[in-house]
DNA sequence: CAGAGCATGTAAGAGGTTACATGATTAC
DNA sequence: GTAATCATGTAACCTCTTACATGCTCTG
């Protein structure tokens, strides 16, 4: 029931397509939602359905041609309405942290492995992260309201890996420091 | 495919029920898994049936009796070899963010409503991490390798928790600082 | 005597993943 | 010619949430 709310947040920003959309997902604004495509096409529909937003078809040459998504009056007062509810705190879901909860079985040079590349995986996500605060919003006096609360989200993802990569340091020292086996191993 | 393997994780600890295990999850493991009890009822179930976990029936008087889980030798197998698979990066879903990325819409002085309440809930959640790192591993170097791996698990939770108020207080200034209302009020 | 805590579940439905499907163009 | 990008979807399956159900004890 929030996966609607996502698209039209983003649609109260601009017009776009559903394969726009999957992609903006994937990349930056897949830390705070995400969505396979296959959601999102089907989201899309159910939210036509309701009135909530409007396509309309746009034929390119040499490529396929697209639906263009654009929020309406009445998807605008339900994002409206859903806004005003109060937030519970997010429900984490970290395959690698029960890993390492349970890391005693494994060893360490096992939960190395995998840190570096959780490392890297966080190393490479705030890099793309900084190049779009960079690009967009050099100048953050100058920003519309509209732009400023994108930044203040785009700070929150940039703070969140940054402290991930810190955690990532602080736990490879220790392993390294004192490694250790599975068990029977 | 993934409950399983929190429970199996939590498991290969100690033994312990369906209901402790959601309380559990509930209060200190729920930044990096969670899960309703109905869930992980039927999930314990389940690895029952495939042999990874078995319990025993304890009867109380003046409680209800309860099963004790334990994991099998096969469980503790099946857990190690999941461990040793390469993990994503997690999939956020925070229905805040989402609002504070759409804040424009409704205004700053509901968004800071939310804010604080937010602020208020991370606090508590930092807290209790607090407590937990003063009461169980306040002696960090006498620790057991399976509660040294516990404590980064926590102090992950800690270091998350410190960022999110450090945000809501970066956000909170920005908005009280300049305020602006919602289209159309 | 109402509500919270202990302790376990069932069932319906919503939400999400994985596999499959199409078909053109562009880059290596 | 192999893979990636553009652009859209269907179908089957699994996971997760929400509502309902039971019954006893302890606390205010």
């Amino acid at each position: 029931m929030a996966l609607r709310f996502a698209l039209l947040a983003i649609l109260s920003r601009e017009d776009t397509t559903g394969y726009d959309l999957s992609k903006d997902v994937e990349r930056s604004t897949g830390f705070f939602w995400n969505a396979s495509h296959q959601q999102i096409y089907k989201e899309l529909a159910a939210l036509q359905n309701e009135g909530w937003v409007r396509h309309t078809t746009v034929e390119q040459s040499e490529r396929p041609a697209k639906k263009v998504y654009a929020i309406t009056k009445e998807g605008l007062a339900a994002l409206k309405c859903w806004a005003k509810e109060p937030s519970a705190l997010p429900k984490g879901k970290d395959a690698f942290l029960v890993k390492m909860f349970a890391g005693d079985v494994v060893g360490s040079d096992v939960l190395l492995e995998d840190l570096r590349r959780q490392k890297k995986l966080h190393a490479d996500q705030r890099q793309l992260f900084k190049e779009i605060e960079a690009r967009f919003f050099s100048d953050v006096a100058s920003l519309s309201t509209r732009d400023r609360m994108q930044y203040l989200t785009l700070r929150r993802g940039i703070t969140y890996e940054t402290t991930w990569l810190a955690w990532c340091k602080e736990v490879e020292e220790s392993l390294e420091a004192e490694p250790f086996c599975g068990h029977g191993e």
